[in-house]
DNA sequence: TTAACTGCAAAATGTTTGCTTCCGA
DNA sequence: TCGGAAGCAAACATTTTGCAGTTAA
């Protein structure tokens, strides 16, 4: 069995090995920063904070490992309108983003039966979805106290709420 | 006066002047190759359509031109997931875009309420919505005869329908 | 052993920019 | 006239690739 940071094997990893992918020492870096990130990073990012693991990997090796794990269902490429594409691991439950515009902070929510919605206005067209793509770009309202007015039960902000 | 194909101003030349840029030979064929399109060309397409009535035209003048344009909101670029980005006039109503997997064909429809929906999704999260990004990527469904079955009112194709 | 992987540097792609010349208002 | 615009090529930023050496299975 092989480790993260703890001395466990990293969900990633496993998955890797499921798919009968060759794990070596640079995947296996990967494979722990990609469970430790709990953001969206670009592959920038990712070299930079693989490299502090492990100085012998190239940005060549990062790029080919996720587009890797993106053929192979592990990652997912996201764009948020900035230069670079983005990533995060798949199958943390369906969810959209919403990009604050001011800041670039990633927001992750829930929207119960958005798939299905647009699912059907698909089929009203005459075709079948396959994927997706909804981004909201938003700025924050000045901060009202904690008092709900209208909570519409639907949205659900995805995570720790409040750090 | 200038004209357009058939010797009239074109809409976007009209618009150009209204904001008071300065109308070059070349910025009056792009403008013409953008009022003449009807679907989404990128820069690379623009540039060859350009090049076809003007050969004296420069890729690099294609890019500041769409580039002005667009800061003057008279073009939108759009993102279908491509390597590049593709470009529509603005004003033509809100709708969305269903990219056609198989063909990469790009279909427009509208759907009554929706931003509303999402401007309702994003003021839950705590945010002002500024601007969103709604595509679907789909599949043709096997062609169903002319027999409509649960028609949702809401959903619309844009445009002349069937060619 | 050997097919798959890596690093490196070069190349490909899409887009922007510096500079000189040109031209529209 | 003269400031913004065009052409050209060089610069950029991101991503991919060819090749020769390395390594996991």
């Amino acid at each position: 069995m092989v480790m993260d940071s703890n001395g466990l094997q990293t969900r990633i990893e496993r998955m890797c090995i499921e798919r009968g992918l060759k794990m070596t020492g640079q995947r296996r870096v990967i494979a722990r920063v990609l469970s430790e990130a709990h953001d969206h990073p670009d592959v920038e990012e990712l070299y930079r904070r693989a490299s502090l693991l492990d100085g012998r990997i190239s940005v060549a090796t990062v790029y080919r490992t996720v587009r890797l794990l993106e053929e192979n269902g592990i990652l997912e490429r996201r764009d948020f309108g900035g230069s670079r594409a983005r990533y995060e691991t798949t199958g943390e439950g369906d969810h959209y983003h919403l990009i604050d515009v001011e800041s670039g902070q990633v927001v992750e929510f829930t929207h119960a039966d958005h798939a299905e919605l647009l699912r059907r206005i698909t089929a009203e067209l005459g075709f079948d979805l396959v994927s997706h793509r909804l981004e909201l770009f938003a700025r924050r309202l000045p901060d009202v106290p904690e008092e709900q007015t209208t909570q519409v039960a639907q949205t659900q902000r995805k995570g720790r709420s409040r750090p």
